[in-house]
DNA sequence: GCGGTTCCGTGCGTCACCGTACATACTCGC
DNA sequence: GCGAGTATGTACGGTGACGCACGGAACCGC
């Protein structure tokens, strides 16, 4: 089903498109099908903390980021957790309830502040039902979120923290496309599944070898290729998987 | 290998399907483009410890399991590995060539013999691509692999190994629906990421507490409830995810 | 400037698991 | 009944992370 819709500039493009389709996904999808989901799509901001959808209840809305960045956790016994991807305007929050999930598995707490595109979450899984464009993309996502799921999985076993801690740095830089963003230890150790003096640990011996810069959550990279050499191979991994070519049906 | 019926041109009852169609995904095809996936097949055997996938490596075939049973390894450093998904008859191996990636993630090993349906990753790729049926029951298989790579991320990371050996032993009982089958300490350690000594620690101590006998590699689960008290939650929510209800758009 | 809050750093005992090496025990084929 | 192979058990020092507690340091509002 390629529609080769290839001018860019579509005269009947209605203008609040600009305003959604910042997020890739919805790009994605051919006009005629976008113009079917926009009406049901919400403008709203979101903050650093906030708590989009949690582990084990229910999911009222679904959410397309534009330049904000979501962490997906995975939980246990509710106070650890582990981030098992993250999500930026290249994906969304939620894909999982087209499927007919009424409680989502993760929860989704918001990592950089930002604006998103929500959709009430049965009013999605409707949406979903008759659309098969937005059907291939969502399988699509949920097949970058498996590759990402895997290879956390390996790297959390395997690697030491030191690495995984550069390795979730890169992909953050590279989700955000800056050398410097805001992240606190404490945040770090969610995402990672350890203490928060461990991170404490890992990260001055990342800032001794001048890898890195941090001061009260203002984290700086000032050698990407020698961090790149401090974490593990996952980066590399779980990065392709983010951003591979489109080769397949869609 | 046992041989089919023969009598394989018959119009209106279809003969060859009931030698595919005990794989559920398969099964869950319509008719009309069942019939059309059929002719792809390859009735193959398995055996214990044959490797189907190395990670990174292209993907000759996909598998759809009929009563074998295949480990998905996420690999690091290709000698340490962890298990990150359990397919039987209810799933499939390679899902991920219908999206056009060439190469696996995952190492997909034997872990029970038995028979499979084959087919070539070129013509399953192409055959994906014109038909929606086989595309909605993929993107709903990747689903449930991604809530179980989830789970097993976030178990491996927080749980103790004798209770993620629990719940590995019992969610193999359940894929076999058999309380007793054959799986060596080697192997077990090679699934949960752990040593094989650490495994006979383990083990040995659920044998102590009764829940379970094992001799070479002969495993029998004395008391499943007991088992599930030892193991985590991960076990009912892995299970969960590979058994819901179809409530989307399928 | 002062108190509260957030964020980072250190010390210490504990523990699960690691890596390695070696020792038993069962099974099978000849 | 004797090697060969497979499967399981024991031992031991090492270590990465844990849990906890507390000290210090930067920032913010008033």
């Amino acid at each position: 089903m390629q529609s080769p819709s290839e001018n860019p500039m579509n005269f009947a493009a209605p203008p609040p498109i600009a305003e959604h389709n910042s997020n890739l996904l919805l790009a994605a999808l051919p006009p005629q099908e976008l113009a079917q989901v926009l009406p049901l799509l919400d403008p709203v901001t979101v903050e650093v903390g906030n708590v989009l959808c949690e582990a084990g209840d229910p999911l009222r809305y679904i959410y397309f980021p534009h330049d904000c960045l979501i962490s997906l956790m995975g939980v246990a016994e509710g106070r650890m957790t582990l981030e098992v991807g993250l999500v930026g305007r290249e994906g969304m929050v939620g894909a999982t309830v087209a499927l007919g999930h009424d409680t989502t598995q993760v929860r989704a707490i918001v990592q950089r502040a930002g604006s998103a595109s929500r959709m009430d979450s049965t009013r999605f899984r409707a949406e979903v039902a008759r659309n098969p464009s937005l059907q291939r993309v969502l399988y699509r996502y949920t097949d970058t979120l498996l590759a990402q799921a895997i290879q956390i999985a390996v790297c959390s076993r395997f690697h030491v923290l030191e690495a995984r801690l550069a390795r979730s740095l890169l992909i953050t830089r590279d989700r955000l496309q800056s050398d410097k963003f805001h992240l606190t230890h404490e945040f770090l150790a969610h995402a990672l599944g350890v203490r928060r003096v461990g991170v404490t640990k890992a990260a001055s011996a990342l800032q001794q070898q001048g890898l890195i810069d941090y001061s009260r959550g203002n984290i700086e990279i000032l050698d990407s290729e020698g961090l790149a050499a401090a974490s593990c191979t996952c980066y590399e991994i779980v990065k392709e998987a983010g951003a591979h070519p489109i080769h397949g049906f869609m």
